[in-house]
DNA sequence: TCCCGACCTGAAAGTCCCCTGAACGCGAGC
DNA sequence: GCTCGCGTTCAGGGGACTTTCAGGTCGGGA
């Protein structure tokens, strides 16, 4: 069991991360950590458990597929505890998608295996919003120039006009949301937007790009930019190379 | 070439360095310790974990063809060691396809050989500065009488106006500002500036220099300045030899 | 002053990176 | 089973960038 650890700045939030596969647990808890959470993990039911009442997490990211005890009774021993903790779910693509459903009811949810980061993050901060409700939230919308991304709803605006963006899309240009301004490699974008075991590249990343702009970025200024053989970034036009 | 050590200043950082082939070994540790780092070494998978758990470095940089562990199961040894300490990964271009996916997320980044001197620099820099920082930190500038380079967004000023550069000669301004009031020969300039594999000379740096000073160089006081037979220097003029 | 090497600069050629449309296959929904 | 949307690959074309080269300029030493 790990103790808690981000790089300096105060935490968005504490995460318990359960996973008995190493390579996804590693590839969770870091970009987790690195991008702002604290991070415990455990790698089956039982520390889970011990980990989930220690450090009393503000979420329990779970894969459903453990060694010993079975995700969801893992949930179900911790909510007859009394434990509240919102938990979101690892799930095979095909595997049990009416046992999960019925969860999201609660106030969690459930990602599918293999995912893409940037729908983990977003997966983790909807179902965090919806826990801590109430009070001062961040709203829920990217907006940037003449652009409006809605996380919740799926939905994109330009100009205030509705735009219709494909799934990856739509995680693309989130992505590019997020992090405007910094410029992005084709690699990070690979990494971030794309599934873990996604392998191909030829070209991928251009080819979306190139659709975005024709969706989203047809009018002036240009919003996204290219960087020849560095990658790209979303910003208002005045920069050099 | 053998550079002179930095007269005992404190180091801005302690690198790992792990590379097989010891001309590359030599150029890199060389180069990094005349930056103003403190260099340890280590030409195998086994010394690089024994130099990583006993020298604690602020970063690694770790190439993935050695002769016993791959660097990526390095890697992974380390992490599942519960140690965080980020890694740039070396890699041949051609080996990007496959292995390299996932690389980037934890604030990890790699390069491919062969690099240039200057490149591996920012690239040590911009993950010592995402893994240290964090925080609400101003972008890191370089800045030198009117001109004023953004090292994050490849982004370039001259009074004030953004001016467009290509990768070249980005790289040529930021050596050249990075070094400024330090004349710089025209091999240092080839050596840091340019893929350390790259044969051709017939004047490229004079090409680029020329370049350089029509985009960012026009006005009064000069600042790029040739010294015949010497090499070239970034100061304000009151200038020698 | 002359000479020679070093340097400057614009242009040409070639390469590399990127953009884009089209084709293919797969899965979901009808 | 069929259709449609989506993800992915591929190839052609265009354009930016790199590198070379030649002709001109400059500076210093003899």
């Amino acid at each position: 069991m790990i103790e808690p650890e981000t790089s300096g700045r105060t935490p968005e939030a504490m995460l318990l991360v359960v996973e008995d596969e190493p390579s996804i647990l590693e590839l969770l808890a870091g970009s987790l950590r690195f991008t702002g959470f604290a991070v415990v993990t455990a790698s089956n039911g039982a520390d889970a458990i011990r980990a989930a009442r220690r450090h009393r997490p503000d979420l329990i990211i779970l894969d459903v597929m453990l060694p010993d005890i079975d995700g969801f009774d893992v949930a179900r021993r911790l909510r007859s505890g009394g434990d509240r903790t919102p938990i979101l779910f690892l799930t095979a693509r095909d595997a049990v998608q009416d046992r999960v459903k019925g969860l999201t009811i609660g106030g969690d949810d459930y990602v599918t295996k293999p995912f893409s980061l940037e729908e983990v993050v977003a997966r983790i901060r909807a179902v965090l919003r919806r826990f801590r409700g109430g009070g001062a939230e961040p709203p829920p919308r990217l907006v940037f120039a003449h652009l409006e991304l809605d996380e919740e709803s799926h939905e994109v605006w330009r100009d205030g006009r509705p735009v219709q963006l494909s799934p990856t899309e739509f995680k693309l240009l989130r992505y590019l949301m997020a992090n405007a301004g910094r410029v992005l490699s084709k690699a990070q974008i690979l990494d971030h937007v794309w599934n873990y075991d996604f392998q191909g590249d030829s070209g991928i990343v251009e080819s979306y790009v190139s659709a975005l702009r024709r969706k989203v970025d047809t009018g002036e200024p240009r919003l996204i930019h290219t960087l020849r053989s560095v990658g790209y970034v979303l910003r208002e036009p005045p920069g050099g190379t």
